[in-house]
DNA sequence: TTGTACGCGTTATCAT
DNA sequence: ATGATAACGCGTACAA
């Protein structure tokens, strides 16, 4: 039960082998008719081009590794959309690799990609310090999406201005009591913090920050503890929507409604926050967006690798929904 | 720039090709100080092993290919995680792929991955006709999640059962007017209308089956129409969690209670169900269990590939939460 | 532990 | 323009 290889098709259609590789790739110096008689020879016995051959023999790569850091997030779906929707034409083959629990893990993530021999790599949601990102791209080119890494290729959407985006909207709607629920701060996605402090200060209001994690229910666990408190904000601004989603959690513990007795405001625009039970208010990147930019970015690097390191910056938006409301009195 | 290869750390190591070969692959036959000697050589200078030139150098296929319907979804991402917690400590590389939009892609999808030299194929949420999972089942094995396709090793949930375990418990409540919103015929995953149509003729009611699609919008629009006839259902059992959104999407616009006004019942249990503010009521088919068996069975057909046909079957369950309630009078 | 044939396409270089 | 021939890429497997 051998498998049929490139010279069983090239013996039965009557052709060299290096003719049937060049019809397989849509490759010129073949004569129309005969790259179609060698695709349906190579159909009736069984043939399947082989892409770990073929990558193996190419000088070029041909492949795109993506890094995703959790399917369980719709963010990083939509960029997959994204990313695929401009790589699928190119012909780019496309390498998955997704980011698990544990942050260190994220590196060898990396190290499966650069071992299956992509030509760049797209990170989505890379959570490693810049230093190690930087080290890791001087190997193979990378991009980082919705972060800014300098000297690495970057499609950035405005954190900052993003936080300041949420923070400004509590702040209209009568909020002085702003808590915000950050990532873990070695993840380097310090812009949405910022955000919310400098529009905090601006305000002449003193920032509340207060360290979680990615799951959601350590953000419920925190929100509790937050409400409970007798200095207990009005609004929470979540660092995403996983977060906020724990956040709604403690509330409906407490039968306390959002956007009524506590506002709550998410990041990512995920389609979570779109139900309507949930309706979560949140800030939208535009993921499908980034994905596209970056991948852009990656076939003009496959060009010229040596573009010096470009930075893309989107600018995200306010998605109001009905968590968030005016303060109650 | 040249990579650097085996060679070059065999050189730098002072030893052979072959040793480093062993070293990187944790192979019995290098000795233990040597094999750390080598590998920390081969960090200095920048290697990484090569996956793809290893792959074709090698008899056996070593990588497990993974086929998932969609990310937006889910349920997938659990199946993922399943795979992944069985897959990692037996060492086997995973290649990805993602199902597409149109169904007529699932055949190319599958096609990638042979292309990838995998020596089997998790398939979760295919959809294409048993007949041609089995033709592809014999070029590289195949193993069906979710699904019963005979003569293809399928991990099946049993979607008779969790249909008719969606039916009875909306009978219990009371209700009579139950309408199921299928899923498009064409796809094989007949089982949830045959057991709501089982549970609703054994209570001496009427089946009323509608076909929707997998897309929120479009349950969303047939729910509107549905909801504004004079026989409307006061209870709506979707296909799937997407779908039952989409049915609470369009209670929403009309301003309906859901759990009160209609009972709403999605299947899959994935993790929108568990918001606190959209609280479906779900039939969940406990998906990470899916994927480890799944997992293990690709594992036994590498071990054995004249193995026949295997079944595992497991035995969705109901979770109980807001959108279904007594009827009201 | 080592030497080396081998796996399967690709990419020059040549011939028609 | 079309097509053929042969060297090459980078590990693995097996005999030595």
């Amino acid at each position: 039960m051998a498998r049929t290889t490139m010279e069983d098709v090239a013996k039965a259609a009557g052709v060299s082998r290096a003719l049937v590789s060049l019809a397989y790739r849509n490759a010129s110096g073949v004569s129309e008719s005969t790259r179609a008689r060698i695709l349906s020879t190579g159909n009736q016995i069984g043939y399947v081009h082989n892409r770990i051959a073929a990558s193996l023999a190419s000088t070029k790569p041909a492949s795109i590794g993506v890094f995703l850091q959790d399917l369980h997030n719709d963010f990083f779906a939509d960029v997959y959309d994204g990313i695929r929707e401009i790589a699928e034409p190119k012909a780019r083959q496309l390498v998955l690799s997704v980011g698990s629990r544990n942050h260190d893990r994220d590196a060898s993530s990396l190290g499966t990609l650069e071992g299956a021999q992509v030509g760049t790599i797209i990170a989505a949601g890379l959570r490693m310090a810049d230093s190690d990102a930087l080290a890791h791209s001087q190997r193979t080119p990378l991009i980082a999406i919705a972060r800014h890494i300098p000297g690495v290729d970057s499609v950035y959407s405005d954190n900052v201005f993003g936080g300041q985006l949420a923070t400004e909207h509590l702040l209209q709607l009568g909020h002085r009591r702003i808590v915000f629920l950050a990532n873990p701060p070695t993840d380097g996605y310090l812009g949405r913090r910022e955000g919310y402090e400098t529009s905090m200060l601006e305000a002449g209001l003193k920032p509340r920050v207060i360290e979680s994690t990615y799951a959601r229910s350590d953000a419920a666990e925190i929100a509790t503890e937050l409400l409970a408190d007798t200095e207990a904000p009005t609004a929470i601004f979540a660092h995403n929507d996983q977060a906020a989603l724990g956040v709604l959690d403690a509330l409906a513990a407490r039968s306390l409604v959002p956007g009524q007795d506590v506002s709550v405001i998410g990041y990512d625009n995920s389609s979570v926050s779109n139900t309507p039970g949930t309706a979560l208010t949140s800030i939208d990147l535009h993921a499908l967006e980034l994905g596209r930019e970056a991948t852009r970015l990656a076939l003009r690097r496959f060009e010229n690798p040596d573009l010096e390191p470009q930075l893309v910056t989107s600018t995200p938006s306010l998605v109001l929904r009905a968590t968030t409301g005016p303060v109650s009195t």
